[in-house]
DNA sequence: CTGTTAGCGCCTTCAG
DNA sequence: CTGAAGGCGCTAACAG
């Protein structure tokens, strides 16, 4: 075991000093009612000494611990990897630290992060959501003790909860309404677990366009995936083996889109001419392959701003309203999807 | 301001079932010495009254935190990303949390985020140092205090500090060499600060290679980006304007790599005929593209990994030796390199 | 402007 | 097996 020097606390510089603890509490949290020179005395006797103030006595005696909890269902995507910067960001400029919980798609894991979070008396959580997510006691028991929870991107659309997110329906309906503009009428989509808001909207959202469109829903055409992400090439061998392929593939994310139309044009598949693509979340990739993809950007990295803001606010606000913030997206149309050049 | 309910304590526990708080506390921590009949009925008493343990109360007077500071220079890039994943991953199956801060590539912000994890009294840290970094004083600090800290993949050579990272010199050889046996003997290298190990050792491997291959050393063929993601585009201007252009391009990472030949492409060069290409950290995009990039390959989750159990031994072992860990890592050959087919 | 005092909630001797 | 007592380091009244 390594050993634990002694830390330096308030009591010894008062000590050395010959003054009292209180003041030299007063001095280093900035308090005014300190004199200047007994101030500069206290700081530079600290700094000789190497005091670091310990926030767990602190923490205790305010009861606030400047500590935001954040529960992601993974840390390596490159979305929710910039949504996670946007956080610290945030959190930092506004003197709070964030503490990270994978909750690995699991109900279970999401559960346990919740109850650490509780004990380590996080002053707010924010939330993607897991997967397969069916219960939100953990969260509600937060919400009870008093501690404010938004969700971002996968959120819970029951009125009762604090959101950030984008108007999936809307955005599902835009890219499958400009598909349809580019000729296409059976146009596949790739989607998720229709229990998380995100894929269960954009659904819909697809289902609209092709009914306006006057488009007969086609079950066959609806292929649900578990996020593996080898389900892109499976994708491709499905569509293969279609005795009526489709003329268009709307994924729910860029990844599934990419790998998917690579591994159809390594069997010959041509694109936009045979089957138009597009994907979701404007992942790098998108712009980086040939032909480039079509999707739905919505900046990662200000969701998580947005996400952060809106809870700091919970904290300091004085009525506590339920929020439902819906994000600006845009839909970029790239080579993967324009039929007639 | 949100009401906090008062939250629940030991006391109250006690209080309810007229026993004292020593005994809550021995049947919560779970101590044998409790009868086990009591120990039933205080763990009912607490899930009933929602009693969750405070960890400051609990940290302050154990001193230890169980949370293990993390600072990165940027959460979103894909490598650490990763990284992050598989230290939240083995830090949480030893029962310890990760609170994270981003140095933004500043040694500012760097510094400032060390004081704050030394404040928030973290058991150990791990850092992956900022682009421009040029002192350690403030880790020093944490270490004489006797945090422990482990540096991974971008570290600090001296000797004196715990290392995980891979052999950066000798898989930048291998890289080289495998682009001079195509044939290439105008190998362009882009690279980073040299103030970073990585960076450095890079270069190196690369010059070691040119000259066991009595390949001249050319100045101009070395291009220095400050990671700006822009910098692939430039990189290409650059080689296009040039009298005598290189046949192949290594770059210190697979984006650049990416970005710079899909510019190149745009401009009529024919990749990898007229000239190859290389990379570094097997991003995801490197087998996207058309040809596909060839890269080095180490796993970012393992190495994240790694360096959480390397901190976490170090927080257990008896004595304080310091490791020098060198990952594996293995030369992954793509068709964005191999000139004859 | 400064000192005294009293906890925040928990754990850990030391006694029974 | 259980209780009493003290203290981890800090801050916030309350007095001067």
């Amino acid at each position: 075991m390594i050993h634990k020097t002694k830390q330096v606390t308030i009591y010894d510089i008062a000590k050395t000093l010959n003054i009292s603890a209180a003041t030299v509490s007063r001095a280093l949290t900035g308090n005014v009612d300190v004199k200047s020179d007994t101030r500069e005395k206290i700081l530079n006797a600290a700094s000789a000494m190497g005091y670091s103030s310990n926030n767990f006595a602190s923490n205790l005696r305010k009861k606030q611990s400047r500590m935001i909890g954040v529960i992601v269902p993974k840390l390596d995507s490159h979305f929710m990897a910039e949504t996670l910067s946007g956080i610290e960001k945030s959190l930092n400029s506004a003197g709070y630290h964030m503490i990270i919980s994978q909750s690995h798609e699991s109900v279970a894991a999401e559960i346990k992060a919740a109850k650490a979070m509780l004990k380590n008396r996080v002053d707010g959580l924010l939330v993607s959501l897991c997967y397969d997510n069916n219960t939100t006691k953990h969260f509600d028991e937060l919400i009870s003790q008093g501690v404010p929870v938004v969700f971002y991107d996968r959120t819970l659309d029951k009125g009762e909860y604090d959101n950030v997110k984008i108007d999936n329906f809307k955005a599902a309906y835009d890219v499958t309404m400009h598909l349809i503009n580019q000729g296409c009428n059976r146009i596949l989509h790739i989607t998720a677990s229709q229990r998380r808001d995100v894929y269960a909207d954009r659904l819909s959202g697809y289902k609209q366009a092709l009914k306006d469109a006057k488009i007969a829903f086609n079950e066959e055409y609806i292929l649900v995936t578990d996020l593996n992400p080898q389900y892109g090439i499976e994708a491709a061998n499905y569509i293969m083996q279609m005795n009526n392929p489709p003329d268009a593939v709307f994924a729910v994310n860029d990844f599934f889109a990419v790998t998917c139309m690579k591994e159809l044009q390594r069997m010959n598949v041509r694109v936009p001419e045979d089957i138009a693509f597009a994907g979701f979340n404007n992942d790098p990739i998108g712009t980086l392959v040939t032909p480039t993809i079509t999707t739905v950007n919505y900046d990662g990295i200000k969701m998580g701003q947005l996400a952060a803001r809106t809870l700091l606010n919970k904290l300091t606000e004085k009525i506590s309203t339920k929020s439902n913030i819906v994000m600006a997206y845009e839909l970029v149309i790239r080579d993967s999807s324009v039929k007639r050049i």
